[in-house]
RNA sequence: GCCAGUGUAGCUCAGUGGUAGAGCAACGGUUUUGUAAACCGUCGGUCGUCGGUUCAAUCCCGACCACUGGCUCCA
């Protein structure tokens, strides 16, 4: 099962879908057909129960389809006996999907009356979602309804013929769902089922859910002891890493720095935290505050502190005043005969205004001496990296300038976004960055796009796919740095090695880092999960917010262009992935437990072979147990199966008059007897190579 | 953060309005073995936490915490 294909990309709506053309929709497969139908079926069914639902989008997706609605009832998976019966009985009056094509007009009127996506006219219940909905879709484009049965539903299809080609479905869980994705928007209940030709095809679909469940990471994680999380005492997302898992760590590691070496980068080390200023520089406080650990306010200084007091004194007086003076305003305002001339009522207010922008400038003094000693977990290398840069005086001499660092970032996730090593509060970055001129820039790039490669065909990985992101005129100034030209050309630079290195890539819009346009790894895991690992960014915002220079040929000092890279990602994310990559068979240069000698019985003869073995593999850099209890050979060799120990060495009184030792291999089985000197090399050497 | 579900021993899971059980693991013994589990015994739980209802709560109710499935987010 290994190396099996992933799941090819699916076919999912984009996150927020640009409106699908008829032309599109048309292209719906069957399957598409069946589950969008079934979506039908199960708004028929709510409807039956609980006449006051309202619907809003119910689109096939991945693994089936969802309605999202509004309605007074909470629907919970208890209900769902209920629905699907209800289901049933619709697809087995086997009625037809009719198609209605209606005027603007109609449609707006059958909305009103709450006929839209309902069973029948509801009086004081508009089809509110429904309303929007036709707002959405263009002058001159065809409206169509889809019925079924009682059932008629805003909906450009196209369906199967009848409700009875939904051959099988099954609810499968409720959610709540912005409308429209909007996080502002009202929040709707989300059903999701999923539909199949027929039953054959959904118990295998049920199967596959099993298989996968088997294959999560966290499942198997937990069984090999590789990682364990500790909510109570270290919190929740901070993985802590067991000497198992930490194996794999450090091979990554190992791997990386040895590629890296390879690739002229040098390393660095940098702490785990800064003060304020390191992050309102970069940009990042202000963008993604929200994203970080909360800061550490340290104590001030006794000169610092008497400053502050004095401040907040001379603050307070201030507000007093202030206070007094608007409430003089006040009460002159209120008293019409008022002896308050309007020259003195000027002055009196421009008094305000000076008292006003006092006490701004005295909060604005009191914050620098804050944040002085405020400081913040990283939640990213780059900024410490400028700092590097900034250390020494640079000459183009010395670009491209690679700095790696495997540095542990904190990002404060919410709550809801925790999912085992996918998701994680402290995460350990394959991070580096590369300061370059503009003409190093695409060799630079064209480099590490070749790193991400070669990385993959390690690991075998057949499937990826490159995301292009790139960032939007709207959101310049907001989500983005405001300069619109390097956007163009730092854009077009990368889109230029993307096609000039022949590398599959989808281009998305609105999607860049602040800093720059980025390059999302996406993988397929052998469950069909999507994860993004790597990433590759193009930076040419935050080098000048620090000042970076160097200095050029024509003796000026110029910013450099800096690339942020981190092939294998987080070091957690991509363990989580190789886990359900491997389904936790690991190749032997990475699995956590490679050899184990086991004994046949504990002889003492046998027992010094065995002890001589362990030795000898353990001088030779593998990592290696010894198994020399007497229990009996089936439940050591049990044991290290359940283990995953990738080869098993067995020592009994035969290999050890022949000088052999018998070779299990944990995804293999028995490989019979070898001379041990030979099997001893060939481990060594596939650790080595790092062989599949 | 939002909606829903779940929380019993290290793991997998039973179970009940009258303060809990199995298998595996661990530990101690017996057994001396040729490739997925030899036998006997022992230990192990404030039934996620805190409140409430009740004569009595692990069970019913509430809040919180964590995890899971989604949504939003993901530098």
């Amino acid at each position: 099962m290994e190396n099996q294909d992933p799941t090819p990309p699916a076919a999912a709506p984009a996150p927020n879908p640009e409106r699908k053309t008829l032309d599109d929709r048309a292209k719906m497969t069957e399957l598409e057909r069946i589950r969008h139908s079934c979506a039908h079926v199960l708004a028929t069914a709510i409807l039956r129960l609980w006449p006051d639902a309202q619907f809003a989008y119910g689109p096939p997706v991945e693994n089936g389809f969802y309605y999202d609605l509004e309605c007074s009832h909470r629907i919970s998976p208890e209900d769902f006996a209920k629905l699907e019966e209800e289901m049933k009985k619709e697809i087995k009056a086997n009625n037809v999907f009719e198609k209605l094509t209606v005027t603007r007009e109609q449609a707006i009127a059958d909305a009103q009356s709450g006929r839209l996506g309902g069973l029948a006219e509801r009086p004081g219940n508009a089809s509110k979602f429904k309303l929007d909905l036709l707002k959405n879709i263009p002058e001159g484009e065809p409206i169509s309804y889809f019925k079924n049965g009682d059932f008629i539903d805003l909906c450009a299809g196209p369906h199967v013929m009848r409700t009875g080609n939904i051959g099988a479905f099954k609810l499968t869980t409720v959610a709540a769902a912005y409308y429209k994705g909007d996080e502002k928007g009202p929040q709707l209940q989300r059903i999701y089922g999923t539909a199949f030709k027929n039953k054959t095809a959904l118990e295998e679909w049920l199967k596959l859910q099993e298989e996968a469940k088997r294959r999560d990471h966290r499942k198997i994680g937990a069984e090999m002891n590789l990682f364990a999380f500790d909510a109570d005492f270290t919190g929740p997302g901070l993985p802590l890493w067991l000497p198992k898992g930490g194996a794999i760590l450090e091979e990554l590691e190992k791997l990386a720095k040895e590629t890296e070496f390879q690739a002229g980068y040098v390393r660095v080390k940098t702490p785990h935290l800064a003060r304020e200023k390191m992050y309102t520089t970069s940009g990042h406080l202000p963008y993604y505050a929200e994203s970080m650990f909360p800061p550490m306010q340290m104590k001030l200084e006794p000169e610092q502190e008497t400053r502050v007091l004095n401040l907040q004194r001379r603050l307070e007086v201030v507000h007093e005043a202030n206070s007094t003076i608007e409430q003089v305003i006040a009460d002159q305002r209120r008293k019409k005969n008022s002896n308050f001339s309007s020259e003195n009522l000027e002055q009196v207010q421009s008094e305000l205004g000076s008292y006003k922008s006092e006490a701004s400038t005295l909060n604005a003094d009191i914050e620098t001496l804050l944040s002085g000693n405020r400081y913040y977990l990283k939640a990213m290398n780059c900024p410490h990296h400028h700092r590097i840069f900034a250390a020494e005086p640079r000459s183009y001499r010395d670009l491209p300038l690679r700095l790696a660092e495997y540095g542990t970032c904190y990002r404060y996730e919410q709550s809801g976004e925790l999912f085992g090593l996918m998701r994680v509060r402290s995460m350990n970055m394959n991070d580096a960055h590369i300061y370059c001129t503009p003409e190093q820039f695409a060799d630079e790039f064209r480099a590490v796009n070749e790193m991400y490669l070669k990385y993959f065909k390690i690991f075998g990985l057949g499937k990826y796919q490159m995301r292009f992101s790139t960032s939007a005129p709207e959101g310049l100034g907001k989500k983005y740095v405001n300069e619109p030209e390097l956007w163009k050309q730092t854009e077009d630079m990368v889109r230029k090695v993307l096609v000039e290195s022949g590398i599959n890539f989808v281009e998305v819009a609105n999607e860049a880092a602040f800093y720059g346009p980025k390059i999302d790894v996406q993988v397929w895991s052998a469950i069909g999960r999507e994860f993004t690992i790597a990433t590759n960014q193009v930076d040419f915002a935050v080098p000048a917010k620090f000042g970076l220079t160097y200095r050029d040929r024509d003796n000026t000092d110029k910013t450099p262009l800096c690339i942020h890279r981190a092939p294998l990602g987080t070091h957690e994310r991509f363990i989580g992935f190789l886990i359900e990559h491997y389904a936790g068979n690991f190749p032997l240069w990475l699995a956590p437990d490679q050899v184990r000698v086991i004994t046949l019985g504990d002889d003492a003869p046998l027992l010094a072979a065995g002890k001589a073995l362990v030795h000898e593999l353990r001088q030779n850099f593998v990592r290696v147990t010894g198994d020399f209890t007497n229990e009996p050979i089936k439940a050591k060799i049990a044991n290290a199966e359940h283990a995953r120990v990738h080869t098993m060495l067995v020592l009994g009184p035969r290999d050890l008059e022949a000088g052999n030792v018998s070779v299990r291999l944990h995804t293999g089985g028995p490989q019979g007897a070898k001379p041990t000197a030979q099997v001893v090399a060939d481990i060594v050497q596939s650790i080595k190579e790092r062989r599949a």
